[in-house]
DNA sequence: ATCCTCCCCTAC
DNA sequence: TAAGGTAGGGGAGGAT
């Protein structure tokens, strides 16, 4: 496929510029005579008239009444009230011949109503009788907000555009779908039912239904797609669908088909009939003569009633994923945008629609053709990553490859013309609208209307300015899909290498291919399959590499095939001009052309060197590669992706921050989505933003995002995350780091890399959720004491059982049996009902977790916790009153009833509270700060590799110093001065003065070369803040000790550990400076943390460090708080160093 | 040197 | 009205 996007989307506002002589303003204001005046009337009766539509089931019927005006006023209010008469008689008829359907309770077609359009078999009179007796409606009248499907058997081509137009995303089905769930006593869905020639104008809710079911599994999807099981969901997601586009609406009217289309195609004849049979007017310079072409004198169409238009189950990408949800608010909310907020000009930018990502994804073409590669991995996994290469095809042992590019011919029309034969002919294009003066994008042109000089990528206006009787057919996403995927049986049944590149085009390695000799005869065998499937052509280039396979098909296009023998490529190239070859896009071509050259030819004359100094190392050898017909890459598979990401540049105006918020929310939603489907996290986030220019003008296309700046920012975390919470908050932070107006923006993306397989991170994120780690610390207290080898393999554990045990009687019920037979992770999973007893938990760490933490542990505890911390607000109180320091009450409490690093570590319960003591009182703290803000310093010396030992065991969580091997625990003990080891050695987990731990108090921290911040950071001393810092000492043995276990239970660190660490395993194992090292970064983070939170509240910071020990043990959670901490600090330092602050952890 | 970020360019 | 996306590659320039 061929997508020219360079002259709307990419470049040149010059050339928008130009077109906008015919701008907006002169559109709407000229001549358009009836047509909009009759939309503006249509309008007016739309809103008066709303109410009537659905009668007392309307969700907006009681809004109807105070815009109703008097009857009979003009023509539409009579048309309303015809309508309702006949509605009245329906429903007096439908109550007199009501059917008890089922016994199920819900009629078949409760909340159906449909249009029969023009003959049908049965008759509309009959299918009124079905309706009336299984409790749908039948409307006599055509109107968006009542039908809900048309039932049409067939229709002449005349009215299908018409249809097409007035039906507005209905589902148009044909009247067998009625009898079908007549006979089967149930609503069917309606997809299998869909009118062929109209199934393209669908895409909303069959995209929806394709990614659920499969033609074989849709009876046994009955009807809803919102709702299985319940029949209305699907009925009401369509009244949503409708008042959505109510403004367009001509509700009351009564239908007519004026057979616009049928006077132009009469006028198409004759010029082109043929033009399928003419070279392409590109292709005739530079083709040699020997180079051999074929092309064939014609085609068949396949038969109309043949080409099957079978549901295929389509991979579709999220967007169609939250189909359902964006249904269900749009029917909550009764879109009262549309009935309150007038014109509906700006119904599709994201200020009149909540959900415009996920809609906008669904229509977009580009993301169609840039998300197809995704659908591709998942339909043919075993041809994306499955075959390798053999090295007979390196060019060494095999000097004579063969490689076939094939390319179907103008894609997006052949297929949605397929079933038109007598359109063949005709100039053809594929758009998403037909309005004449309307700036909608030509996607795709058939030859026929590239003679007129139709080109994808021009605005509808232009294209009918240069062709008036262009057709315009709208997309067909899912055709394209079905089509795409019988190209690609086709070609894997012919060859096992194949490179899918799009769609529509692949290469083929046919070296090893048996080809009776003959590559052509393969791909023309290809190509005729090809059309007899498919109904549509393709052109096949043949050649000895890539590069010439490719440049073939260029010449052999349109429905031809061409083949480049080695001996000829120079002679081919050399009268090529430059763009043609690829990889040169319009700037390159302009830089060449600067230079004079315009062919291959003339590139040849340019030195390697000079390329590669003035277009870079890899594009100089490319250029001076390509200009010789040199290709070395080979026919490969899809490669991994690198990067996953979603962006909107269309439609974006925002109004108020909120709007932009909200916007980005569902932006990573999306790409929440995405990653999971590709079943991948990442670990960088990348925001792009698109700015109006300072000094752009209007866009000429409507919504687009004109001349624009373009932006980005991005992180990177230390854990790949696939969490659309954590997504949110990132984006959050990134965007902050803009600091822009919002109503500047016309654009916003979001891309994830850094991407690691969401499976191998599986295992991890199990162990790091919230709940596994409240278990592990008892399972983890479990193992130690027990003797069951398998704890002991597990941690290396070959002693230190006598300490054990005296650990194991301060542990309150939290034993449980570990099961020799079961694995690691089974015994996790077992370990659930094992959570620290409710009397365990700390109040003030409790009440100042981050709400959605709180909330999860909540539920763990079967929302328990929330009576629990009504129960104890008055005792917190009174501890606080207790108090005599400065710090919060919530945290004195929770440092007295001693939990100071821990949530919930049945060993740091006896100690902490012990050691605390002395800190508070032996310790003097300096508040410096002013009083707005809490600015606190930290003695230097506790910055100092030593002073991340604890001063004390009585520090440390001795259990886990126990689980430490002999020689590691030596190791760390060595560190230890001589008095804390002597604590160690006599294993008594006493109080050390203070004065023995060498902490300094009041030293600031003006030597370090850490950023200003640092300087604000270290310049007093609470003692509260001395508390937790000394704390943080105790907590980096234990992380250390955490990562040692993470080492001794899977062979190796967690990929998580070992990047947030960013310490090599080897290097744990091998030396002190490992050690070091770990404990140097973890110093940096939790310095970072004391930043994050220290403007603000100091009992957050307790809290960030309750986290960060829940980090250094499953660090997933990191995360949260991390996202979470990082916009207060945006928020506080705001323009003067928000820029600068990257707390990304370096790899 | 090597990596990272922030772009730009290209293809479909 | 209209749905200007997605992803890879590479270059410039700065940090380490």
């Amino acid at each position: 496929m061929s997508l020219d996007l360079s002259r709307s989307a990419n470049s040149s506002g010059s050339q928008r510029s130009k077109r906008g002589f015919n701008n907006n303003n002169n559109s709407t204001s000229s001549n358009r005579s009836s047509n909009s005046n009759d939309s503006n009337k249509k309008k007016k009766v739309s809103q008066k008239t709303l109410g009537v539509a659905w009668g007392a089931n309307s969700i907006s019927s009681s809004r109807s009444s105070s815009f109703r005006k008097s009857p009979f006023s003009d023509f539409g209010s009579y048309m309303v009230e015809k309508n309702r008469k006949l509605q009245n008689q329906f429903d007096v008829e439908a109550s007199a011949s009501s059917h008890s359907d089922s016994g199920s309770g819900k009629p078949i077609f409760h909340g159906v109503s449909i249009f029969v359009d023009g003959f049908t078999v049965p008759s509309s009179q009959e299918l009124r009788g079905y309706m009336l007796k299984h409790g749908g409606r039948l409307e006599n009248y055509f109107s968006r907000r009542r039908v809900t499907h048309i039932i049409c058997s067939n229709l002449p081509d005349s009215k299908i555009k018409n249809l097409r137009s007035f039906s507005g995303g209905l589902p148009v089905v044909k009247p067998m779908w009625i009898l079908d769930s007549v006979a089967a006593n149930k609503l069917l869905s309606w997809v299998p039912y869909q009118l062929d020639q109209l199934a393209n104008n669908q895409p909303k809710l069959s995209a929806f239904f394709a990614l659920k079911s499969s033609p074989q599994s849709q009876d046994a999807l009955p009807c809803a797609p919102v709702c299985p099981g319940n029949p209305e969901a699907e009925d009401s997601s369509f009244k949503g669908g409708t008042s959505v586009d109510a403004s367009f609406s001509d509700v009351g009217e009564p239908v007519e088909h004026s057979g616009l289309i049928s006077g132009e195609s009469n006028n198409l004849m004759n010029k082109n009939s043929n033009v399928s049979l003419l070279e392409e007017p590109a292709s005739s310079c530079g083709k040699p003569s020997e180079v051999t072409m074929t092309k064939p004198s014609n085609f068949d169409v396949e038969d109309e009633s043949s080409v099957r238009n079978e549901l295929q189950s389509s991979h579709y990408q999220p967007s169609a994923l939250v189909s359902s949800n964006f249904m269900d608010i749009h029917n909550m909310k009764g879109s009262p945008s549309s009935t309150v907020g007038g014109p509906s000009n700006q119904h599709h930018s994201t200020l009149e629609d909540p959900n415009f990502v996920e809609n906008y994804f669904k229509n977009s073409r580009l993301h169609f053709i840039g998300t197809w590669r995704n659908r591709y991995r998942k339909r043919f996994p075993s041809f994306s990553n499955g075959f390798k290469f053999t090295s007979s095809n390196t060019k060494a042992s095999a000097p004579k490859t063969a490689v076939i590019h094939v390319d179907m011919d103008c894609f997006f029309v052949s297929v949605v013309i397929r079933s038109h034969p007598e359109m063949q002919d005709k100039p053809v294009a594929v758009c998403h609208s037909d309005n004449p003066k309307g700036t909608a994008e030509i996607s795709s042109a058939n030859y026929p209307a590239r003679d007129y000089g139709v080109r994808a990528g021009m605005f509808v206006r232009d294209a009918k300015a240069l062709c008036p009787h262009l057709v315009i057919f709208p997309y067909n996403f899912e055709a394209y899909e079905e089509v795409a995927d019988q190209f690609y049986n086709i070609l894997h049944k012919h060859c096992n290498k194949v490179q899918a590149v799009s769609c529509d085009e692949a290469f083929l390695d046919v070296t090893d291919t048996d080809t009776e000799g003959d590559p052509q005869l393969l791909a023309s065998t290809i190509r005729k399959e090809i059309l007899e499937t498919t109904g549509c052509t393709a052109s096949a280039g043949i050649a000895e590499n890539m590069l010439m396979a490719r440049l073939a098909t260029r010449t052999a296009k349109p429905d031809g095939q061409c083949c480049i023998p080695p001996e000829r490529a120079d002679d081919y190239l050399s009268q090529l001009p430059i763009k043609a070859l690829p990889g040169i896009g319009h700037v390159l071509e302009e830089k060449l052309k600067k230079q004079n050259v315009w062919t291959c030819g003339q590139l040849r004359m340019i030195s390697k060197d000079s390329l590669q100094k003035d277009f870079g190392t890899k594009t100089g050898e490319m250029l001076w590669n390509y200009s010789r017909g040199v290709d070395n890459r080979l026919v490969g598979v899809i490669q991994e992706s690198k990067s996953i990401g979603a962006e909107v540049n269309w439609g974006v105006r925002f109004k108020d921050v909120k709007d932009c918020q909200n916007f980005l929310s569902n932006l990573c939603k999306e790409v929440s989505l995405r990653l999971q489907g590709c079943g991948v996290k990442g670990r960088t986030f990348t925001l792009k933003i698109k700015k109006r220019r300072k000094d752009a003008e209007e866009p000429a296309k409507y919504m687009g995002c004109g001349e624009c700046e373009n932006l980005s920012h991005s992180t990177t975390v230390p854990v790949a995350t696939d969490d659309v919470e954590v997504l949110q908050r990132i984006s959050k932070q990134l965007f902050g780091t803009f600091h822009l107006d919002v109503k500047e923006i016309r654009g916003l993306g979001l891309q994830v890399s850094r991407l690691e397989s969401a499976d191998n991170s599986k295992q991890a994120f199990e162990r790091n959720s919230l709940k596994s780690w409240l278990i592990s610390a008892s399972a983890s207290t479990k193992e130690l004491w027990s003797n069951d080898s398998t704890a002991k393999d597990r941690f290396n554990i070959g002693q230190g059982d006598g300490v054990s045990g005296q650990t194991c009687a301060n542990s309150v019920g939290l034993s449980i049996e570990m099961d020799n037979n079961m694995s690691d992770s089974e015994a996790c999973l077992n370990q659930v009902s094992e959570l620290p007893p409710l009397c365990h938990l700390d109040m003030g760490v409790l009440e100042s977790l981050p709400p959605e933490l709180f909330s999860e542990l909540n539920e763990i505890y079967g929302r328990k916790l929330v009576d629990l911390i009504a129960k104890n607000k008055g005792k917190s109180v009174s501890i606080s009153g207790s108090s005599s320091t400065h710090s919060h009450a919530r945290v004195e409490g929770a440092m007295n009833e001693g939990q100071a690093v821990l949530l919930f570590d049945p060993v740091l319960h006896n100690e902490i509270p012990v050691e605390k003591k002395h800190i508070s009182e032996e310790v003097p703290a300096v508040l410096v700060s002013g009083a707005e803000s809490y600015s606190v310093a930290i003695p230097a010396s506790c910055l100092e590799k030593t002073d991340l030992m604890p001063s004390s065991l009585s520090q440390v969580d001795v259990t886990v110093l126990q689980q430490l091997p002999e020689e590691l625990k030596a190791d760390i003990l060595e560190v230890l001065p001589a008095h804390r080891r002597q604590d160690v050695s006599s294993n008594v987990l006493s109080e050390v003065p203070l004065e023995s731990k060498g902490i300094k108090t009041t030293e600031n921290h003006s030597g370090s070369k850490d950023s200003v911040l640092d300087n604000n950071l270290w310049a007093g001393t609470p003692p509260q803040w001395v508390d937790k810092f000394k704390v943080s000492n105790c907590l980096i043995l234990n992380i250390l000790a955490e990562m040692y276990y993470e080492a001794g239970s899977t062979g190796n660190l967690s990929p998580i550990l070992q990047r947030a660490i960013s310490v090599p395993k080897h290097q744990l194992d091998a030396s002190q400076d490992g050690w070091d090292e770990a404990a140097h970064i973890l110093r940096e983070l939790l310095k970072q943390y004391i930043k994050l939170k220290i403007e603000f509240d100091i009992e957050e910071i307790y809290v960030c460090f309750c986290l960060l020990k829940r980090f250094a043990m499953k660090s997933e959670l990191f995360l949260h708080v991390y996202t979470d901490v990082f916009p207060y600090l945006q928020a506080s330092f705001g323009e003067n160093y928000g820029g600068n602050l990257h707390i990304s952890l370096k790899d």
